[in-house]
DNA sequence: TCTGGGGTCCTAGGACCC
DNA sequence: TCTGGGGTCCTAGGACCC
């Protein structure tokens, strides 16, 4: 069996868990920039707020009707989420971290020894106590299985505003009842493509679905993702729970800015930031990269003319986690697909080609970038530093700002919570 | 005025290898 | 009619996830 832990609008909880004044009122989180609504309240979606939408079309009639909006802090979320996940590894045998919000526990064999529905709301009315934050649960014989078991127990949850917040599936009849009850586009798996041709094919529940023949999955479904899916939803298990968290593939730093930049200065001060960020992630996952993309979009709405999005990719002489060779590549991209007079609102740098940093390296023949024991060990007083004293207090060149000045590709994050477990300087305040 | 930031997996075709 | 039979790596793009 498989348990799915999936943290209730998190972000929100999280923000309730230190202002409690909040709790009942309706909460929204935003995006970087005060953006779009990434986060609601059970109070704010009652009011019709949906997911993604841009904060300013909703934001006078939400705020006239006593909603609260809150810039994202990504900080206070972040160990919010490492207290929950800790919780839950001293619960099950196994336990793959799959966002920021949710983990799948392998509950292999548990059955005959626990009873899992008292197990489960065990678990669950302990991480309430622990962390402050509230979950569902939902348990069955597969992953996706156990995605549906938590939805339905989120559903129970909200109608009632009582429900159990935990929901077992672990026979046949209840797999059947809990598949007739979901609708197809809420099946994990199914996004907006396929829903669109499940409805046009007349299937409109998890049930029907998990009927269709394998061949027709095949062919409309994504091929044999559409297959397991489907194994997934008749009770087959495809897909294990996975600890540890493999070495990844890919990894992004990307963001908008504050304001519409058009000064290629600017933009090369934007595009070594991400930069910065993406090498420190490089060193800290002790890998190297040997691609590297670099893009920058203009903005896709209003009356810009596509194409919005221009990027460079460059190969590598050699895999590497210095920042200062990155930052190197990174300025060369930017400079081969700047287009001058384009008014531009994001850049990132995206590094695929990922290897072990080190040992099986394999050193380039005429590059001036092998990694020598010095580069290294100045990465490393490079990373002791920007944690000692916050990011950004040791900077590459082209990311500083004249002294006082505003970084002009900087955040706008207006109504951001303090960083309540993070920073001495920003903990609660108990007044006597 | 204002529209997020990450990721994963899979497919398919072309170049190239023996 | 039939044209060898395996592979790998790279790139681009689609679909989906939170």
């Amino acid at each position: 069996m498989f348990g799915l832990v999936d943290c209730n609008t998190f972000y929100a909880s999280c923000e309730r868990v230190f202002r409690p004044e909040l709790e009942g009122r309706p909460v929204v989180v935003l995006s970087n920039n005060d953006g779009c609504v990434v986060a609601r309240s059970q109070e704010a979606k009652a009011l019709g707020l949906k997911m993604g939408v841009p904060y300013f079309q909703v934001k006078e009639e939400y705020e006239r009707r006593g909603g609260v909006a809150c810039s994202s802090n990504y900080e206070l979320y972040g160990d919010m989420s490492r207290r929950v996940m800790w919780y839950l590894q001293q619960r099950a045998p196994a336990v793959e971290i799959y966002s920021i919000d949710e983990a799948f526990l392998d509950l292999h064999g548990m059955q005959q020894h626990f009873d899992l529905v008292g197990w489960a709301s065990d678990v669950r009315g302990s991480v309430r106590q622990r962390t402050g934050i509230p979950v569902c649960v939902g348990v069955a014989p597969t992953k996706t299985l156990a995605k549906l078991a938590n939805r339905l127990a989120k559903l129970a949850n909200q109608m009632a505003n009582s429900g159990s917040g935990v929901v077992v599936l672990d026979d046949e009849e209840q797999r059947r009842e809990a598949l007739a009850q979901v609708a197809v586009e809420d099946v994990w798996g199914v996004g907006y493509r396929s829903a669109a041709k499940l409805h046009t094919a007349g299937i409109r529940t998890a049930a029907q679905l998990a009927g269709v023949g394998d061949a027709w999955a095949r062919k409309n479904l994504g091929g044999v993702v559409g297959a397991r899916m489907l194994h997934e939803l008749r009770g087959f298990p495809c897909s294990s729970v996975t600890v540890e968290d493999e070495a990844r593939k890919s990894l992004c730093c990307s963001r908008s800015f504050g304001q519409v930049l058009t000064r290629l200065e600017d933009v090369a001060g934007a595009v070594a930031t991400r930069t910065m960020r993406a090498g420190e992630k490089l060193r800290a996952q002790g890998m190297a990269a040997r691609l590297m993309t670099v893009f920058i979009e203009t903005s896709r709405y209003g009356n810009t003319p596509p194409p919005y999005s221009f990027s460079a990719q460059l190969t590598l002489p050699t895999a590497t986690d210095d920042t200062l060779v990155l930052a190197g590549w990174a300025r060369r991209g930017l400079e081969r697909l700047w287009r001058p007079g384009m008014r531009y609102v994001k850049a990132g740098i995206v590094l695929d080609g990922l290897e072990r940093a080190g040992a099986n390296q394999q050193a380039a023949l005429f590059a001036d970038t092998a990694r020598s024991p010095e580069r290294a060990k100045l990465m490393g007083a490079l990373d002791a530093l920007n944690k000692r004293y916050g990011g950004g207090a040791v900077r590459v060149g082209a990311a500083v700002t004249t002294a006082g000045q505003q970084e002009p590709w900087g955040m706008k994050r207006g109504a951001k919570s303090p960083a309540f477990t993070t920073k001495w300087g920003e903990l609660w305040q108990v007044r006597c």
